[in-house]
DNA sequence: ATAATTTTGTACCAAATGGTAAATAAATAA
DNA sequence: TTATTTATTTACCATTTGGTACAAAATTAT
């Protein structure tokens, strides 16, 4: 066995010290909670309530944690929700980004639109998506949030529109195509989408809307 | 001239008595401030903000009228909104409903949709339709808000599908067409374009969308 | 054992929330 | 003028909001 480091040559302080650079053992009173599994539980408050109607007292009470535990391992409630957004973006909606890979454009929004509607109306999660519904409307405090998801809606939508472009040049979307405008109808449908399941609508009842809104495909 | 009473065969307490019941001359300190015109405030206040969004205090401010009288006048908080609701039926968007009396399914909703696009993108009132943005999420107080405008939007879905079966009917829809399928189409297109103009969408944009949306129009 | 470090739990803070009691003002009725 | 009625104003209420001070607890380092 050929150790980078024999610790046989070193003593017993410089071991100690190195020991603690290498596995990082904690020196205080340990976490007494899972951070990620708070933070997934922050986000399922935040995505059923909404940023405004999940309070830090309900956010606790859904961690199993003590507000002033939250505030030291988060920051405050702004920054709570911008992490519990990014754990969506990362987990639940990682497909929508995935689906830009699909062969064509068609494909793409197939995917797109075929996922979002099994996530939109799941039983496991909230209904409806939370970048839509997270702060649509809000009071002036929560202005930043509200721009912040206004943001991620653009985002998506853009994604969409590069998308198209590169159809475009490959051939699978005919060229006078306007890409931005639809990217933008292909948004209005998920958005549409989603306030139909947080309204109620069934898993069938969203594909057979999205069935209806691709049969206007572009051809050449 | 030949009245129905002749005030001059009653006596003076009587004719003041009549007065009274016709003319109901108030009797206390006159309002100081137009009701209607404190209830388009409101509205408007409800329009941008949401229900849980809008304060008491910033609605007090927009109605220019102190908080007890907003009690003393309309109830609380949930019956303003309520009153407020009612008057965005009846007022911006009654096109809705009156759009159901064009002649074909077709002009119904392309009316339904010009109108729309209209309405939630103009920069003379709130951005987005009341009726998605008003309480999509909110806190566990404000349920019975979010059901009443859930309620909302499934009356006008079914008016449309009503509308549409009458078209089927009338001829001018094909016979194989699912009435329901198809308003909630255009009950989704239209919220996503709610969703659209909350953020920022212009009118040109959302027509663009809704041209988009109305070439799949379904045919004999 | 003791010191040092970090987290937790309790108890609290100022401000804002929806809502109201009570005094005062403005009108009509007598 | 005086009594009555109604609306407004001010000042307040209990509760909830996001956020925190501080002491006790749990761990490692010495």
């Amino acid at each position: 066995m050929s150790n980078i480091i024999d610790t046989e040559k070193l003593d017993e302080k410089s071991t100690k010290a190195l020991t603690n650079k290498l596995i990082a053992k904690p020196r205080g009173r340990p976490l007494a909670f899972n951070q990620e599994e708070a933070l997934e539980s922050a986000l399922q408050v935040f995505w059923s309530r909404g940023y405004e109607g999940a309070s830090m007292a309900e956010l606790a009470d859904a961690l199993g944690v003590n507000k002033p535990s939250i505030y030291a391992t988060f920051g405050n409630k702004e920054a709570l929700f911008r992490k519990a957004l990014a754990q969506y973006l990362a987990g639940p909606v990682a497909y929508a980004a995935e689906a830009m890979n699909e062969p064509t454009a068609y494909k793409v929004v197939e995917k797109f639109l075929t996922r979002s509607a099994a996530l939109l109306s799941n039983q496991d999660n909230p209904r409806g998506c939370m970048i839509v519904q997270g702060a649509l409307t809000c009071g002036q405090d929560s202005t930043m949030i509200q721009q912040e998801l206004i943001g991620c809606r653009k985002s998506y939508e853009n994604l969409l529109s590069q998308r198209f472009e590169l159809a475009k040049t490959q051939g699978d979307l005919p060229a006078q195509v306007n890409a931005k405008n639809l990217a933008k109808y292909i948004a209005t449908i998920h958005q549409g989408l989603s306030v139909q399941a947080t309204s109620g609508a069934s898993k069938d009842e969203l594909m057979t809307v999205i069935d209806m809104a691709l049969k206007n495909w572009p051809t050449i």
